[in-house]
DNA sequence: ATCCTAACGCAAGGTGACTTGCTTTACGCG
DNA sequence: CGCGTAAAGCAAGTCACCTTGCGTTAGGAT
């Protein structure tokens, strides 16, 4: 029941909004600078000019305000390629990916998924499934195209492939560049191209 | 320089073996029972009969407490196989880790380890690290044996098997068993196996 | 132009991680 | 057997996350 529903007025810019833009910059700018460690909601309310307690009653923890301040910015990453051959679409797929998590608000973002405890139950991970499931479609098709054995399994083929990014992102830290997408697209392709022998 | 190090005389447990031990009991109970997240100082000391005060002067942070009750209670678990057989090898190590990490207590060990934000710069790594290089002394063994072409990188193998593991651990919450280990093992070596084509 | 209300500011408080200075006591050594 | 010391207890305090109740004001609605 919102009081300004009716389509005939402009956007309406209530107090809200400009606040609500200011603090999320303001989370990437401190997340940008002083890392997901350093990103406290003092500090963030500081940067917009704005009160803690707004900063808690819009969004409630911490967690949720840096989650939604990296949707925002993030949201048009990491396109789905279409070339016709599953080798040049997984190579741009997850070069793509794998500069995105090198960048601190992808690592963040990757990060703050990681955490399961508090809180919400799977809103975060929407966004890592969503792009995954994205992701399997560019097997299918090669899969469809005689590409790939029909009896490929989409899943494990994206799998096998995001796991270890991740875990270099999050654990090892280990470089994360094209190249090494690259060489992890090859082995697993190669795998996948193989012909089961038992089946 | 342990002022007991007399062999005549008994363990000698001073004041503070008790108290070790009774804490670190204490710790894999907490957080066998109430999770990563309910696993406070407060809570374990409370558990053990201890002081606050003591836990924080013996270990420093809430951190390297569990990390060191995690490392003490797993630190048996998966040996290095040596079947001969590649694919046994890597079946039986990687299902080993997949069951570890289906357990509440491994799969905290993981979250501790990807937290790098605070503190300590890279003790946590040791464990998992530690764990692929001896993982990767396998693969050494296969190529060796001319089970795999020469070219092969071990570390990547293992990489490419284990970090979908991890994965699952910490994000997707996809099951964690010997199937899913398997199709992944068999999936990387088939890729390992082929014959590149450009080199 | 004026009023109403939701959004914001503010202050105070609760919890958990972590620190510090002081007291007390259990060890184990002479 | 007592004595010195290092380890443990204790109390108080800092900092960040998060909550709550109440006052204040900006905005749109009338």
């Amino acid at each position: 029941m919102a009081p300004t529903d009716d389509p005939s007025v402009p956007p309406l810019r209530r107090r809200g909004a400009r606040m609500r833009s200011a603090v999320l910059a303001a989370t990437v700018d401190v997340l940008t600078e002083h890392g997901l460690a350093g990103t406290t909601v003092g500090a963030v309310a500081r940067a917009a000019g704005v009160h803690e307690t707004s900063v808690y009653r819009r969004w409630g923890t911490r967690e949720k305000l840096i989650l939604e301040a990296l949707a925002e910015q993030l949201d048009t990453a990491v396109p789905l390629p279409d070339t016709g051959d599953l080798r040049s679409d997984l190579v741009g797929y997850f070069g793509t990916l794998a500069s995105l998590l090198a960048t601190p608000q992808g690592e963040a973002l990757l990060r703050l998924s990681a955490e399961r405890d508090s809180g919400l139950p799977d809103h975060r991970l929407a966004y890592w499934t969503d792009r995954l499931d994205r992701g399997a479609v560019m097997v299918r098709r090669a899969v469809d195209r005689g590409e790939l054995p029909p009896g490929t399994d989409p899943a494990l083929v994206i799998e096998a492939v995001s796991g270890p990014l991740f875990t270099r992102a999050l654990i090892s830290g280990a470089p994360l560049d094209e190249v090494f997408a690259t060489r992890l697209v090859d082995l697993v392709l190669d795998g996948a191209r193989a012909v089961k022998p038992g089946a």
